[in-house]
DNA sequence: GTCTATATAACGATAGAC
DNA sequence: GTCTATCGTTATATAGAC
């Protein structure tokens, strides 16, 4: 039950996230979201059409809050050791705040890519022009080995994102509860900038 | 279609994981799984009861393949560098024959945890006090900072599975396809072992 | 705007002929 | 073992009263 929120579009649209961001697309029941609301039925598709309406609202929102932060942070202008630490901070931040958001987004990604198609067209061919003119001069000073743009970014979101997406197993494999979660992540968040530029170190 | 097995069961079974592995329990049609099979649906219920019958078979199957192969290897007696490297090398092999097995097992454990608890619960207070042990070793050598259980397997898998993870939405964004992905993971996988153990390499 | 009642469609599962 | 036809349930969506 959701009533800090006062009128009824806001309250189905916060409980759609929740829903949503757990279960999946078809895995999601309006009735669910009706309940999470604390809302009647009906008032779901008064407000929203559809189901399939209601999620891409939901989608599209958590998409751009998963995606372009990253872009910004790393097409800017700041130096490679600051853009990983930045990237680190603004992600980890975030994370902990929606803890399902990447598997949400990922996991839609897979099951419909045709659906999300244009979603994803309007990122097709992103370029890291500044990014990799920066690793390359990094490389020519001998701080890292030579790299790609796609290594670098599997590098530096794997070690930040990947312990959300096995949170759900880990937690219950090794029973760390929701706060424990946390705290880890937390201690995490300080040796992650060093773990990721290590990744890069040159043999010897 | 597949054509190459002869009895229907067999099909039956292949196609599901198939489709389960793309599409999740409540995204996957009993239907797809028989068409993808070349069969008739009722043949789906006349071999395996229900939907959910024949989604444990998969699931766990999917399961077992996912999590103890690094359990054994990480448990086992070799040395440090060698761990990772066995692992590099098993997982790599696995996921590049299975490239949604991942994103299958963490999603339905999020969609569904208490669906698949006995399951988890079988893992439940994993040890892995040979692996401890090294890590300690390796630290008072000063070979590594000092470091928990949790962080190794973390570092150690992320940089191994997520590129899977990621792979349906990175492929789309930068126009890579199945071919150039796995030449990209077989580059990786070389790369992989070294990347590992740097992040765990002292300051200075 | 919000409710109850109901239409409509999708899907899993079964009966029964062959 | 395999098919067609159909049942029963569940879920989305809408109609209509308040």
């Amino acid at each position: 039950m959701i009533n800090q929120l006062d009128n009824t579009e806001d309250k189905v649209l916060h409980a759609a996230r929740i829903v949503f961001q757990k279960k999946g697309y078809s895995g999601a029941r309006m009735e669910e979201i009706a309940n999470t609301a604390g809302v009647n039925k009906a008032l779901l598709n008064y407000y929203y059409r559809s189901k399939e309406k209601l999620f891409r609202q939901v989608f599209e929102e958590a998409f751009s809050e998963f995606i372009p932060t990253v872009i910004n942070i790393l097409n800017g202008d700041l130096p490679l050791d600051m853009k990983i630490y930045r990237t680190v901070d603004v992600y980890t931040r975030m994370l902990l705040k929606n803890k399902d958001l990447p598997m949400f987004v990922l996991n839609e990604i897979r099951e419909n890519p045709n659906k999300i198609e244009e979603l994803l067209m309007t990122k097709k061919h992103l370029t890291f022009q500044k990014l990799e003119q920066q690793l390359y001069e990094e490389y020519e000073k001998g701080t890292i080995v030579e790299t790609t743009v796609h290594t670098f970014l599997i590098n530096l979101l794997s070690l930040i994102v990947y312990p959300y997406i096995v949170q759900p197993m880990m937690s219950r494999m090794f029973d760390i509860d929701d706060k424990k979660f946390e705290e880890l992540m937390l201690e995490r968040k300080n040796a992650l900038p060093a773990m990721i530029i290590e990744t890069f170190r040159p043999k010897n």
